[in-house]
DNA sequence: TCCCTGCGGGAAAGGGCTTTCTCTGCGGTA
DNA sequence: TACCGCAGAGAAAGCCCTTTCCCGCAGGGA
């Protein structure tokens, strides 16, 4: 590779010089060497050595993302909102995925931290887990400490700021309507109760049926990933160990059209027979059939927030910025199934789609 | 932030032995010494500067991926065939998105080669631009010459290792099918064309055509962005402009998941009266209803191999791997509708889903 | 004529780490 | 006892840039 000094040598100048020119220094250089420099950066096809460039400047600029997986559809969102910000301010993110492995995370950290990172943003789900909690919390100190910025979406345990998807405040919202749709027999699809985003969710959906005058017992929520086939699999299960369910939650939108699957699969009809609302209102959420009733979350703005915020001026205190969930009403949810219809009756509600053209 | 001497000052160590202790290097050191070293590292919560160390060895260990969209879930397949052999292999993926702006591709070329990255994986499809593949192929070389490893994904006009789908054989595949099954006349829905992988594609579906004794005439295409949107404007514009169509190849599985959204908005019935036959077989293309028939391409495996290419031995000559499409038959694909069936009668087919449970 | 100023350029000091080279001191052999 | 060899530790030379500091020179004011 062609170095800094063989692009000087070539244009008969110092290297001193050569780096105002490519970089533009605010230092006055004349045109004639300014070109002989030019010249020998094309020659030589001359680029800069960013670990160099990156080890010569103090200068802080990337930004670390963790996810757990960016090619979900939830993070691909979230992702395409940090991005957008970050590229505003010309800043580079580098994404890691921790595919929900804690040490992973932890691992991520450093590596970040290692890379001189100017902030990090944690954008998965927290998990109840005090060993772990306790660790990543020492680790993003030590780097707070130097100066570092900290945001995290959606994540409870750490004292920094933080953007949260009202998580609650969703299940709520999915289990309200089906108890105003008649529903009494709810199973609930979720994802791995160690995720502060599985029971926030399920807590919400708990709250919503108690006020209905329901309760949701353990053997009615089957845990599986938080994924298609997770889906898929304890909507099996559920329908295995009951049956006579009306409505099924899936706790996202993943699990909601693996649920699908397993209800096509046996030939349940949806919504007349069994309901089914998802959580998160991913993009394909539209184009399944019938299109899914969900929760919406404003993921895109989730991302927005989070890095304005690690990006922006520092506050004296932690900012916690909740955002706010949405039903949005398709056609996976109806009316409880005449025959199984109880007594607190349940007015048709109307439907809506949004399909193009 | 705590270095290297910070680290060394603490433990009485010259920051030489503090590195060998950090870094496991093969020079004995005395359990001593070790000690104390590791004693310091966590007291100070020492991480090493990644650029640092990147600067002094002259190691090029990270490799460089340049694709369309990492959210897409073409490319976030073949990313996760890449992934894994990188990770086999302790390798660090820095991954880049171009958005298909051929631009923005030459200068992430410029930004991995400049992060020293060890090898390059172009993973997009390549352009019909001349232009543009002048430039590409002069930053290749450039980078080649200094010993950099460069594999293409998809037909790029580069001399060098290549990983092929045979996209030209998949549309063979799909328009044959078709023709089996007695449909005439059959509108395409395209991604931009200026992309090889659109007109490798289109090419093998005029062929089939051609042999079924049809023509393809350019009114029944229709170019739109490689996506969800596209997908269904595109499908609008060609129902608008020959309500006749009785079957629609998207080309890819996104554009066939907005040319469902439009014909179910316009009420025409898949298979019935409309067929469509999508491209890539994208995981969710079994979760749409009807399940899309579509034509597989082994994504994953793409990525494996052009890893595998990369960091494997160097070759003399270049090396092209090329991958079978293959059809897969569910449920959007069926016979030409008998008000508009012509001579070339069609044998119904057997149907395969493929769901869980 | 002399001094000061300001401009354009180079020398050189880092920045944090790895790795070669060098040095010291010890055990073993002749 | 003298010498050799080697283990273990440190000194120092890079790796490739950026940026401060300094220098020489030309022009302008006194």
């Amino acid at each position: 590779m062609a170095t800094l000094s063989d692009v000087a040598r070539r244009a008969g100048v110092s290297p001193a010089t050569a780096s105002r020119v490519i970089n533009g220094s605010s230092k006055p250089v004349t045109d004639e060497l300014r070109e002989r420099v030019l010249a020998a950066v094309a020659e030589l096809q001359y680029v800069p050595n960013a670990h160099a460039q990156l080890l010569a400047r103090s200068h802080r600029s990337a930004v670390g993302v963790i996810v757990h997986d960016v090619s979900d559809p939830y993070f691909a969102e979230i992702t395409r909102g940090l991005q957008r910000v970050a590229t505003d301010q010309g800043r580079l993110l580098m994404i890691c995925n921790s595919y929900r492995d804690p040490d992973r995370e932890l691992e991520y950290v450093e590596l970040l931290r290692g890379h001189q990172v100017a902030a990090l943003i944690l954008a998965g789900s927290g998990y109840h887990d005090d060993a772990f909690t306790r660790q990543l919390n020492e680790k993003l100190a030590a780097y707070e400490a130097t100066g570092g910025r900290v945001a995290v979406i959606g994540r409870h345990e750490h004292s920094g700021d933080a953007v949260m998807p009202d998580n609650r405040a969703g299940g709520y919202l999915a289990g309200r309507e089906l108890c105003d749709l008649g529903h009494r027999a709810i199973g609930v699809v979720a994802g791995p109760r160690i995720l502060t985003t599985t029971t926030d969710r399920l807590a919400g959906l708990r709250q919503a049926l108690a006020e209905g005058g329901h309760d949701l017992p353990e053997r009615r929520i089957r845990y599986a990933e938080f994924d298609r086939d997770g889906g898929a699999e304890a909507t099996a299960r559920l329908l295995d160990a009951d049956p006579e369910l009306t409505a099924i939650v899936a706790l996202n939108d993943s699990m909601a059209i693996g649920a699908l699957a397993t209800l096509r699969a046996r030939s349940l009809a949806v919504p007349q027979r069994v309901s089914v609302v998802g959580f998160d209102d991913m993009p394909i959420a539209r184009d399944v059939t019938p299109a899914l009733t969900t929760v919406r979350l404003p993921l895109v703005d989730m991302g927005v927030r989070a890095m304005s915020l690690v990006l922006g001026a520092e506050a004296p205190a932690p900012r916690v910025e909740v955002l706010p969930a949405e039903l949005v009403r398709r056609d996976t949810a109806g009316p409880v199934p005449r025959s199984t219809r109880d007594t607190a009756g349940a007015a048709p509600r109307p439907r809506r789609g949004d399909d193009a053209s």
